[in-house]
DNA sequence: TTCAGGATGTACT
DNA sequence: GTACATCCTGAAC
């Protein structure tokens, strides 16, 4: 299990994106190990992103996490009631990250459905399976993460990030980001990444 | 299976 | 006061 170093974070933006699909996220907390694959990000760059909380190195309370180092993360509260998870790229001063959006679980599926709904994964009703973790704020809710975890290192013990099964070049779809309609022409970007293999 | 609408609190103007 | 990188419920089909 190999754990990505600072120097994979401190790269393009719009690479790491893409190079973090098929990646395995760790959380660790309550005891309990839990490890999924990625399968959907975005990137959000300060310097050029109206999308982005930091657009034009705008420095406010909230944002400052996005200046951070490479290999940060940066969770944050959104809509009142869920948190989004995103790791934090290029050299400390450039606000960019990357926002995790979707992922499958890895190990014990049962332990994240117990957190997510309190039962066995095979007792999810089908509604349940298909929201299971495909979107940012049910990914925090099945990760137990929220903005407590803003600014925590992803070198330390608690949340990290491993080799897992990089996507294939043929896999990875790039498309629009999703809820952004406010940011002009950010608004068509194609920053955000998916796994095709995946449903 | 899809859709509309409400929940909810923080940051920022 | 307004907008927000969303999710869930319940009703209609």
């Amino acid at each position: 299990m190999e754990i990505l170093t600072q120097d994979f974070y401190n790269r393009d933006t719009l690479t790491v994106a893409r190079d973090l699909l098929g990646r395995h996220i760790v959380r660790r907390v309550q005891g309990r190990e839990l490890i999924c694959r990625i399968s959907e990000t975005e990137a959000y760059i300060g310097r050029s992103d109206k999308a982005c909380h930091a657009y034009g190195y705008k420095r406010t309370k909230r944002s400052e996490t996005l200046f951070a180092a490479p290999g940060t993360a940066y969770i944050y509260l959104i809509y009142g009631m869920y948190d989004c998870l995103n790791f934090v790229t290029e050299p400390e001063g450039e606000p960019a990250a990357v926002l995790i959006r979707c992922a499958e679980p890895v190990s014990d599926a049962d332990v994240f459905s117990q957190i997510r709904f309190s039962c066995n994964f095979d007792e999810m009703t089908a509604y349940q399976r298909k929201n299971f973790m495909n979107g940012p704020g049910k990914l925090c809710r099945a990760l137990c993460l929220s903005r407590g975890q803003n600014g925590l290192s992803l070198f330390g013990d608690e949340l990290l990030v491993t080799q897992g099964k990089p996507a294939k070049a043929e896999n990875v779809k790039t498309g629009k980001r999703i809820g952004i309609d406010y940011a002009d022409e950010a608004t068509d970007f194609l920053w955000r990444f998916t796994l095709s293999e995946n449903a």
